[in-house]
DNA sequence: TTGATAGGCAAGCAGCTACTTGCCTATAGT
DNA sequence: ACTATAGGCAAGTAGCTGCTTGCCTATCAA
């Protein structure tokens, strides 16, 4: 699939902005923390394999990068897609270059 | 329907990106003009009712406003949604403010 | 080795999306 | 008035999304 519509459907679902609102803010957590942290701070109940698949959304996009160490996933956020996206329509108000 | 969701799912389709191009190359177009570039330009074989519809969804997100004159409408790209979203997760790389 | 923790895989289902089809309204020209 | 042009409305359909459910693998601790 086109690499600009995986990321535009990536952030197309609310969940999926606020679990990256929620790595920007708190990089490097793993499946379980972004689950908790969804919950207590976000008032979202979504079961553990909702978030897996949000989050494999995500990565798909490359809006998420993974690193594995032992039994646990972290995630970081990469913002690299967004800047393409604003390169390809720029917002004018102030010239990027 | 969430403001953020409406400019991210009107941009997730390829055929709408298209339209928004064309629109940021030639302003004002009618909904037959756009027909017509897509098919000659772009390669794109869709019927005026799908284009219709297009247009609609990108209009619902604010990406497009329209101006009624007699018999025809025409159409103009407004980047101010994408303006926002790039307020959201500023593109790092050089600091916005 | 046994059990607990962290996460993955895959099928199934409800709801939504994009597109087509057919018909309708309104403006403009003669 | 009649016809052509520009566009709108609405129903139906195929395919995709998001979520759940149930089970499986892998790592760590005792």
């Amino acid at each position: 699939m086109n690499a600009v519509t995986t990321v535009f459907r990536a952030l197309d679902d609310e969940t999926r902005r606020v679990i990256l609102d929620e790595l920007s803010a708190r990089d490097g957590q793993t499946l379980f923390e972004i689950c908790s942290t969804l919950s207590t701070r976000h008032g979202l109940s979504s079961t553990r394999q909702a978030i897996s698949q949000h989050l494999g959304v995500l990565e798909a996009a490359g809006l998420v990068v993974t690193e594995k160490r032992g039994r646990s996933k972290f995630h970081y956020f990469n913002p690299e897609p967004l800047a393409e996206i604003a390169r390809r329509w720029p917002v004018g108000e102030r010239s990027p270059e």
